[in-house]
RNA sequence: GUGGGAAUAGCUCAACUGGCAGAGCACCGGACUGUGGCUCCGGCGGUUGCGGGUUCGAUUCCCGUUUCCCACCCCA
């Protein structure tokens, strides 16, 4: 049997009832406010997300579907060429012809600045392939992953196997235009492609630009209770010149406050906002020293994450949650004694709208954001009933990100929406909703299923929900049918009916039954 | 990617130290020919995730594998 792939899943009916219901809600919350729907493609180039979102972070490292598109057969001359130039240590590729089986041969690798290298494509037989699978995590196609490199197949494995080397985006950049191998990604989140539809279409022309999203995003992670490999976020941008007033902290308060008014809406108690400002990038990298400066005599003290985090990504100590680092964290600087006037403003300004407006919030200046093109004002909703994953969105101003794809200076201010999450917590409070029908039509009788499809056609016109039954059902099926799917009244269709255009209606919940004439019935059931 | 647990009917779950694969719900039919919810009776439903091994015999024990769940890593 075919089964869904590792990580994504079908919503069925009911559920799905409680998807629309959240999105219905999420639209006229936001349409409240001015936001406009945007649609953008579920795939981008790559470099829009390892620009925007960060080489460095996991989800462009390791955590994304992507696959080479744009490069012809022909090409791969140019391709091998610029590879062995590049690389003298790569002799394997006498003797591989890309499409013969070469069992006996080794992998040609090289080893570089502590990487190991692999060469790209050539066929492999099963007796390689075993040999790769020893050495690797098998996936069925499309990428197999090892500890230090990625490999992308252009077509099925175990036929063709094409290795992506890490130092793609400089092979990119150095391949002339014409040959250069476009990489693709399925979007892990939808910001940066905003951001690029902003810029693409110089929305930054007509002003202050309030846009939000629904849709699906994908991520090639580990696979956990609320967290998927095609997963649903709902988001919204604020983004556009500054003299539009994008750079304001009224836009931060606007959206915080719309924010906690969605939450409302939809029935969710319990939440709690945490922010914090994570300052400018020039702040954030003095602050990132500061850090690595503070943690380097007290490092070796900490935890096994937090020594590797000390050197990769100091702040990301904050996040620590192991208790005997704590005090130790406590001491360790904090990104507020690096904000400088105009940032300090702006976040004491961001406050004091809040408060005024009179939404909760907590100060965490432990808060910090993972993806690199967050500046000041960051902010996360957490809900205590979601397991580990506590946040249910999170998100924060950006002002820097136009500039880093190529874009005019734009100031923008955004959040996404977990929506699987958001579902999952609102199941355990609401429980499924039923889509129910209005009426059942019960067609009774040889010939009656001519005259019921008439009734259900006019009815439905009317915007009754109608479900429509068949002469053959007895009667006492029809009415188990009915109340199965939670229809109000039940139409009977018979022969007597049919003649004299009165037809007997019945209320399934109060038993009363009635004999309406045929132009009233839509009244009678919409009453 | 790491560690732990699980997988049996459409759903929820049983099956003792290895011995005929079961129940409830759901579904279909009947009691009941144009009047439902209740009740009673009957029926359908399975390659026990997949592949191998041990055994006279495996849902049960072992190995591998896939998927899900929980936690870690990480994160909107």
């Amino acid at each position: 049997m075919i089964k869904a792939v590792r990580g994504t899943r079908d919503l069925l009916p009911p559920d799905t009832a409680l998807w629309n219901f959240v999105e219905k809600t999420v639209r006229e919350v936001f349409e409240a406010y001015n936001f406009q729907e945007i649609r953008t493609p579920i795939f981008e180039e790559t470099q829009l997300f390892s620009r925007a979102v960060g080489e460095e972070t996991d989800v462009v490292s390791k955590e994304m579907y992507t696959w080479e598109d744009g490069i012809k057969a022909a090409d791969y001359a140019v391709y091998k060429k610029w590879i062995t130039a590049r690389n003298p240590n790569v002799k394997a590729w006498q003797g591989i012809n890309p499409n013969a089986a070469s069992p006996a041969a080794p992998l040609p690798t090289w080893h570089e600045n502590g990487q190991d290298y692999f060469v790209f494509s050539y066929r492999l037989t099963p007796e390689v392939m075993n040999e790769l699978k020893k050495a690797a995590v098998f996936r069925d196609k499309g990428i197999l992953s090892f500890n230090n490199l990625r490999l992308v197949t252009a077509q099925a494995i175990p036929d063709t196997v094409r290795f992506d080397v890490e130092n793609l985006s400089v092979i990119c950049e150095t391949l002339p235009v014409d040959t250069r191998p476009i990489w693709q990604t399925l979007r892990p989140e939808n910001t940066a492609g905003v951001v690029r539809a902003y810029i693409e279409h110089k929305l930054e022309k007509r002003g202050l630009n309030k846009l939000y999203y629904i849709g699906p995003q994908f991520r090639r992670e580990r696979p956990q209770k609320g967290r998927y490999r095609q997963f649903y976020q709902i988001g919204a941008e604020i983004i556009g010149p500054k003299s539009a007033g994008s750079e304001s902290p009224v836009r931060d308060a606007e959206i915080l406050e719309m924010l906690a008014t969605l939450l409302d809406r939809l029935g969710i108690k319990g939440w709690t906002l945490e922010m914090n400002s994570v300052g400018s990038s020039a702040e954030r990298v003095k602050f990132n020293e500061a850090l690595r400066v503070a943690l380097e005599p007290v490092k070796d003290k900490m935890c096994a994450d937090c020594q590797r985090r000390a050197v990769t990504n100091p702040l990301r100590v904050l996040d620590c949650k192991v208790p005997e680092d704590q005090p130790i964290i406590e001491k360790l600087p904090r990104i507020s004694q690096f904000l400088d006037e105009d940032s300090r403003k702006h976040f004491d300004q961001v406050q004091e709208i809040l408060k005024a407006v009179g939404v909760e919030f907590q100060i965490n200046d432990r808060l910090v954001r993972g993806l690199d093109y967050y500046t000041r004002t960051a902010f996360e909703f957490t809900h205590g009933a979601l397991g580990a994953q506590n946040a249910i969105l999170g998100g924060g101003r950006y002002d820097g990100l136009s500039e880093s794809i190529g874009g005019p200076p734009a100031p923008g201010i955004g959040f996404a929406i977990g929506e699987d999450r958001l579902v999952m917590t609102l199941q355990e409070t609401m429980g499924s909703v039923q889509q129910k029908a209005d009426v059942y039509i019960a067609p009774l009788g040889n010939g009656m299923n001519i005259e019921a499809a008439r009734l259900a056609r006019e009815l439905r016109r009317g915007n009754l929900v109608a479900e429509l039954g068949d002469e053959t059902f007895r009667l006492k099926k029809s009415f188990e049918t009915a109340d199965k799917i939670g229809a109000r009244y039940i139409l009977i269709v018979g022969e007597n009916e049919t003649k004299s255009g009165v037809f007997a209606l019945k209320n399934l919940a109060t038993g009363e039954q009635v004999s309406v004439p045929r132009s009233e019935l839509a009244v009678k059931i919409k009453g």
